[in-house]
DNA sequence: ACTAATGTTGTAGG
DNA sequence: GCCTACAACATTAG
């Protein structure tokens, strides 16, 4: 679910929300999500809060607390508990509930940032396009799977490679060797200018997506090409198309995004 | 009943 | 080592 603007605005709107408070407790209801003995962090307080690709990071005194949200997980601060609500965080003066229907979230702690997250590529955001141009030209394959990768770069997700493959005018299965220089860097300016819109939109909710308060982003009302398969292309009217690549459905307009 | 869903990972094969 | 396909994880919705 959650993808980079989404896992930024649960940031932005936890963040004076909890940072600074104690961690007094921690409750977990469901096991399954948790990878590493969490409690730990039970007693510190929460210094700094901040997203790491698709991951929130909680910043705390002895060590970091970082949550993948998987598809379905939610941060909720102050909601109300659900049949879904896995882990609870009680804090001085507020609480942090872990919501996750499918439960592919995970949560850990550790006192150094886990080696897992160490190895994560750049942030898309924070990427200069011709660092952008240099490390595609390292790659092979076809530039769907390849913007999937979070070890490419971190914080794409399937929602937002299809809407930044429209902007840029590229179809999904084009191998990366076939992608003219100057079409690759209007790719990383496609790609910055979609996150962007979709943060300033508070992400997309598209079935369950919801920030840190419990209220949908709109950006799905901006779509282009994803999960508009049938519907008229804004550009050109032809029907929107959906196949599947690696694995993943795949919105694209036949016309304007040509191998 | 069947399929697909905003994600990741381990395994196997080319 | 790199790339791809597939299954698995657990649950809901159409």
């Amino acid at each position: 679910m959650p993808e980079l603007p989404e896992v930024e605005t649960i940031v932005r709107g936890l963040k004076p929300l909890v940072e600074g408070r104690l961690i007094e407790s921690v409750e977990i209801v469901a096991g399954l999500v948790v990878k590493s003995p969490i409690d730990a962090v039970e007693g510190q307080i929460i210094r700094a809060t901040r997203r790491l690709g698709k991951n929130v990071l909680f910043e705390c005194t002895r060590g970091i607390l970082s949550i993948h949200l998987g598809m379905t997980g939610k941060l909720l601060a102050d909601g109300a508990l659900t049949p879904y609500t896995r882990v609870i965080f009680h804090l001085n003066g507020a609480t942090l509930l872990y919501d996750d229907i499918r439960q592919f979230g995970r949560l850990h702690y550790a006192p150094e940032l886990p080696q897992h997250l160490a190895l994560i590529g750049p942030d898309p955001l924070r990427l200069e396009a011709s660092d952008f141009l240099a490390r595609l030209k390292r790659k092979k394959g076809r530039i769907k799977p390849l913007l999937l990768n979070q070890h490419f770069l971190a914080g794409l997700g399937n929602i937002y490679v299809d809407e930044a493959l429209f902007r840029a005018g590229i179809h999904p299965n084009t191998l990366v060797s076939a992608i003219s220089k100057p079409r690759a860097a209007r790719l990383h300016t496609a790609i910055q200018e979609t996150l962007h819109e979709a943060i300033h939109h508070g992400g997309s909710s598209i079935s369950d997506y919801v920030d840190a308060a419990g209220r949908k982003g709109s950006f799905q009302e901006r779509h282009r090409v994803y999960d508009r398969e049938g519907a008229p292309c804004i550009h050109c009217g032809t029907p929107i198309r959906r196949i599947v690549i690696g694995q993943r459905g795949t919105h694209f307009c036949p016309k304007c995004q040509k191998g």
